[in-house]
DNA sequence: ATCCCGGCCT
DNA sequence: AGGCCCGGAT
C-alpha cells in the first residue's frame, strides 16, 4: 500500500483555494472546505496510488481506463488496461479491429458490452472527430457506454475540467465525512458539497485523493455506502442469465464457431435457457448464427 | 456473501 | 425507482 506517487502530486503546494468563496452558501465554510482538503490530501500525499492510468494524459488511454474501471476492481483492470492499449494503441486500431478480438482480449473482466460500447465510440470518434476524443461532459454523454460520472471522470483527467462527479468510493468519503448519523442519503445531496470542496486548481489530482481516501475507508471500516439511498444488493451470480452469457462469449471467444448443442452440452443448462440468451446475445450485436452454428459478431 | 473509479433499459 | 449486465478477489 505504501508506495511512492507521481511527480505530478507533488505540485500541490501552491493549489489555490479558489472554491472558498461559493463554499459558505451551504452549510460549510470555507475553513471547513480547507479542513477537509488537507485531510484528503495529507492522506494521498502518504498513500495515494500510482496507477497506470495515472501517468498519462493521453484521452484514448484515459477513456479505456475509465471504461474498463467501470463496476470493475482495480486489481483487475491493471493487467488488462496494459495489453489492451499495446494492443489496440488508438481509436483508429480499435474502430477497425473486428468485434470478437475485442472481446477475446476483454475476456475476464466482465460487462462485456463494454467491449461493444469502446468500438463504436473508437469509430466515431474516428469519423466524426477526427480521431479526437471530445472534451465536454454534454459530448461525452451521448457515447454509448459513457454516463454521467464516466463522461465527468474524463474530462477531468484527460482535460484537467473541474467536473463535479460521484463514483462509489467519493460517495462514501462524503457519506463518512459529513453525514455521519444519517441514513438514506442521496446523490442529491453529496453533489454540492463535492462542487463545494473542489480543489478546481487541480481537479485531476484532487479526485485522485478522494477516490484513495474513500478506498482506505472501505477496508478499514464498514461499508458506509450501505447508508446511500441508491445502495442495493447485487442479485446472485449463480444460475443467472448473466452467467450464461458469460459461458456463451467465453466459449465462442475461444473457438471459431460453436453450435447450440454443443453449448448445451457443455454448460449443462436447460435448451430454453440456453436459447433465450443465444437470441438476445445476437439482438444486442454479440454473435451471429450462421448455418446452425454460432461466431462472435 | 460482498463489492467493484456505472450504464442502460423499463 | 428498480432490475439487469460479468467475473474474480476477499
Amino acid at each position: 500500500m505504501k508506495r511512492g506517487y507521481a511527480a505530478h502530486t507533488q505540485k500541490q503546494e501552491n493549489r489555490s483555494s479558489g472554491t472558498a468563496p461559493a463554499a459558505q452558501k451551504k452549510g460549510i465554510t470555507s475553513s471547513e472546505v480547507q479542513k477537509f482538503q488537507e485531510m484528503i490530501y495529507c492522506y494521498y500525499r502518504e498513500h495515494g496510488r500510482n496507477l497506470p492510468w495515472r501517468m498519462t494524459q493521453n484521452p484514448y488511454h484515459i477513456l479505456i481506463s475509465e471504461i474498463m474501471l467501470q463496476q470493475t476492481q482495480v486489481q483487475r483492470v491493471i493487467g488488462k488496461y496494459e495489453r489492451f492499449i499495446k494492443i489496440f494503441p488508438d481509436f483508429s486500431s480499435l474502430a477497425r479491429t473486428p468485434l470478437r478480438t475485442v472481446l477475446s482480449e476483454w475476456q475476464g473482466l466482465g460487462y462485456n458490452r463494454r467491449a461493444i460500447a469502446l468500438k463504436k465510440i473508437s469509430q466515431r470518434v474516428t469519423e466524426e472527430f477526427h480521431g479526437n476524443l471530445p472534451s465536454a461532459v454534454e459530448t461525452l454523454i451521448t457515447f454509448p457506454g459513457i454516463g454521467k460520472a464516466t463522461a465527468s471522470a474524463i474530462s477531468a483527467f484527460a482535460f484537467h475540467i473541474p467536473t463535479v462527479f460521484i463514483e462509489t468510493n467519493i460517495r462514501r468519503v462524503f457519506i463518512h465525512s459529513f453525514f455521519r448519523d444519517k441514513t438514506n442519503i442521496t446523490d442529491a445531496e453529496i453533489l454540492p458539497l463535492v462542487e463545494k470542496t473542489l480543489d478546481t486548481s487541480n481537479p485531476r489530482q484532487w479526485y485522485y485523493a478522494l477516490m484513495d481516501y474513500g478506498v482506505m475507508l472501505k477496508q478499514k471500516y464498514e461499508n458506509f455506502n450501505k447508508r446511500s439511498a441508491h445502495y442495493q444488493k447485487q442479485s446472485p451470480f449463480q444460475g443467472s442469465n448473466r452467467q450464461v452469457r458469460g459461458m456463451i462469449l467465453k466459449a465462442l471467444a475461444g473457438a471459431s464457431s460453436v453450435s447450440e448443442p454443443e453449448m448445451a452440452q457443455k454448460f449443462q443448462i436447460s435448451k430454453e435457457k440456453l436459447t433465450s440468451n443465444l437470441i438476445q446475445l445476437e439482438k444486442e450485436g454479440f454473435i451471429k448464427k450462421k448455418r446452425k452454428k454460432f461466431t462472435l459478431a
